[in-house]
DNA sequence: AAACAATGTTGTCACTGTCCACTTAGGATC
DNA sequence: GATCCTAAGTGGACAGTGACAACATTGTTT
């Protein structure tokens, strides 16, 4: 546990807080195994115990980011209604994409998903399944009743997605929409997700 | 003219044509402007007389994309209606991203995208103000006519972006979304856009 | 005490982006 | 038509990077 005078420490953990130091203020590109371990302080190939390489590093950040996503959409969701629920998890992804912004960079990289681990992948296949779960209770309650749950799934997928990237990206903001605030994002979400009584 | 016994070419275009092949089989990665000017057959520095940077290269695929991409969704809109505008801009950008995904993994490079040129953003500024004209068109004929246009907006950037991606990014399927085709999309915008009499 | 596996180090390799000085070709200028 | 000039291509260099291999150090296990 001793900082850094030894030889030894918790690399690894310390490897990844410095990464998502980086990819916050310096971005992806700046990213570096020898940046990051000339930054720690110890020799440029240490990393390489820790992550064979440096895919494996996003891979870990991937796997890290994904499951603090998932757990915080799941916890959120605590409405007795369906579409409340959906309308929570939802926010909920999108806030935690505002909030780290590098963790969401990272998980959506294509390269790091195509090649993303089996324990991320389940993660993702059980919130999505969850997600279907909510889909068939809210239109068993009469939401879009007629409509097919697997576009209605593809739908508040593809909505929470992009308005997550939206929401993250400032350089969305200029050409096209403006001041995007937690209001905005929430009576978009309401135009699907909403009911129409309730704000 | 002459295609390659020469000292001179027409490199730059012959780059842009060879980076879009690279990125569509080889991946982001992949691209190496030393690669490129060896598939080509040229110096390594030679590319630079053309692109300062690499950076330059992709700023220039994001231009020429993006002209494409917008001109490629105006010219689908033909319909009277606006709404029915609207989802043929809207099915028009998700069908060129998946015909273009090389232009379109560029286009939403969050670097990229940054730094993009004045060209590119005014291209997409008058897009979305085009979007939004259409939008208040709908609205006057009594479509979502007490939301906030804005609000509206950011509803269909978000659909739209996030349809797009997960369309051309296998990765998300299995995790996700099951069997994405043509009728599935068509079938996620008009719950949006659609009118509920027709189709 | 000795053997061992985990972790960290140094040295090296190929590759990349970028800069530089130099060459070449084609068009403009006198 | 000879001369200058500039755009375009060449080859050499440099630092930074990911990855590999051989070696050193540690804490733990036997």
């Amino acid at each position: 546990m001793q900082d850094e005078s030894y030889h030894h420490g918790n690399l690894r953990e310390e490897l990844l807080k410095k990464a998502v130091e980086v990819l916050n203020t310096d971005g992806f590109d700046a990213l570096s195994l020898r940046a990051l371990a000339r930054q720690i302080g110890v020799s440029h190939s240490a990393p390489l115990r820790h992550f064979p390489t440096k895919a494996h590093l996003l891979q870990a950040l991937a796997d890290e980011g994904g499951a603090r996503l998932v757990q915080k959409a799941r916890q959120a969701a605590t409405a007795t209604d369906a579409r409340d629920r959906l309308f929570e998890m939802s926010l909920a992804y999108i806030e935690w994409a505002q909030e780290n912004p590098a963790f969401h960079r990272v998980l959506r990289n294509p390269e790091v998903l195509r090649h993303r681990s089996d324990d991320l992948n389940d993660r993702l296949s059980e919130f999505a399944d969850l997600q279907r779960a909510e889909i068939r209770t809210a239109q068993a309650d009469g939401w879009h009743g007629n409509d097919d749950p697997e576009v209605l799934l593809l739908h508040l997928m593809s909505l929470t997605a992009g308005t997550a990237i939206i929401a993250t990206e400032p350089s969305y903001e200029s050409p096209g929409v403006r001041d995007m605030n937690h209001k905005t994002v929430a009576a978009s979400l309401r135009l699907f997700l909403g009911r129409s009584d309730n704000l």
